[in-house]
DNA sequence: GACGCTACCGTACGCTGTAAGATTGTCAAG
DNA sequence: CTTGACAATCTTACAGCGTACGGTAGCGTC
């Protein structure tokens, strides 16, 4: 049931999965899948961790960035498959078992690098916002099947008017997927090469540590 | 009108914005509102490209870091106020004017800066990725009222089996405004200091320029 | 008075999630 | 063989959604 629902959102979004198509593809009645689930959410939910489970975990090897790396970009290989769980990734409510799963790895492995944890906790966002964001956006943009003569009258615009937007459309016009950094690639290595410089920093110099008598913590919601 | 649709999605978000709540705010009935709109998409490129209009643009001083800087606070703070806004942006037709503007500057000012047009190009996403992912995650985390007593059996399973999520969920709480370094922050240095270090660097260094004949764009929906 | 225009409204259709209840198919106990 | 219980499924219905289509009231102009 997972396996349809997944299919349905991976052709048409995540707004085409309805209660009824799911039940059609199923060969049912749309009522009938409620005997299974409790509601559509239950369905999203679902979904959702099916699909992080593929995510590859970030253990082994003495080189913390090489792993995190491979995670990340496994992370991004897999929701450039089924974009829409970049939409359902953002809704806190959405802790599934899988993304526990990822997050602790990824937090460990961070930890087991050195890092402190609140540098630990700086560079789980860092990296989560990119891998999202960057995701997101790429998804959105190589979705793009129509729009040719739509586009042909923007450019015409942009180049007289907005002259650098224009020369950002060439460029990405131009890029080729053989010999170009991928854009994803890019700005985590931006970031794993910030990471690295701050985490022999004495912490302090770029963010200051607090290593507060640890309160018990309470919403962790993340 | 706009600033009645923006009303709706700021305390609702944006699935509560349907065009019979917006005509019920303004006074009138729900099809009187389309003498004004063909269709709801209109209204929802409007109020993104009203809320992107309050971003500040990227201008101005020899220090490129500081003002992307600046231009990137002034974008993360606004989408915080607007959270749906991230959603709306996200999907590629909407390329509102304003955005435009937006988009304008701030490759300009990298250009300026010496950033050949492949790294701007990069840098541009590098940047976006990080406002995009960073405000959606955040405005989903500060968005929880409830969930107080779920978020306690939920800390219960995590200490015992997820020590570093633990961990990183006590971080969370133990944060304070004043003293710590914002997340959205953290991430953006990391990235506005990797981008100065790479433009210094000799190109193909990091990534291979590509100075192509210039084919004409097509397609520039971003 | 007749026209055209602006602003607005009523009705209706097909879509959505889902609550409530009726209906089958299967199988064990009496 | 009948009865009852259970699981699995379907029917019906409702409120809400975007919006197509057509109608209407008030107005200025000829």
């Amino acid at each position: 049931m997972l396996r349809a629902a997944i299919g349905i959102a991976d052709e048409g979004g995540l707004e085409s999965l309805s209660m009824r198509k799911l039940a059609q593809e199923l060969g049912v009645e749309a009522m009938s899948v409620y005997y299974y689930v409790a509601n559509k959410d239950e369905i999203l939910d679902g979904i959702l961790n099916f699909v992080i489970t593929e995510f590859e975990l970030a253990v082994g090897g003495p080189d913390w960035k090489a792993a995190i790396r491979r995670s990340a970009v496994s992370a991004h290989d897999v929701l450039m498959r089924h974009p829409w769980a970049c939409n359902l990734m953002m809704s806190v409510k959405r802790v599934a078992p899988a993304r526990m799963r990822y997050m602790e790895s990824l937090l460990r492995r961070l930890r087991e690098a050195g890092f402190s944890a609140n540098m630990t906790h700086h560079a789980y966002h860092a990296l989560d916002s990119h891998i999202i964001g960057s995701t997101l956006w790429q998804a959105g943009y190589s979705s793009n099947t129509d729009l040719e003569d739509v586009a042909k009258t923007f450019v015409m615009k942009t180049l007289r008017d907005y002259p650098y937007l224009a020369e950002h459309a060439k460029e990405h016009m131009s890029r080729s997927k053989r010999t170009d950094v991928p854009e994803f690639e890019f700005g985590l290595d931006l970031i794993l090469d910030g990471l690295e410089k701050v985490r022999t920093t004495r912490p302090g110099s770029r963010a200051r540590t607090n290593t507060p008598r640890a309160r018990r913590p309470r919403r962790p919601n993340c």
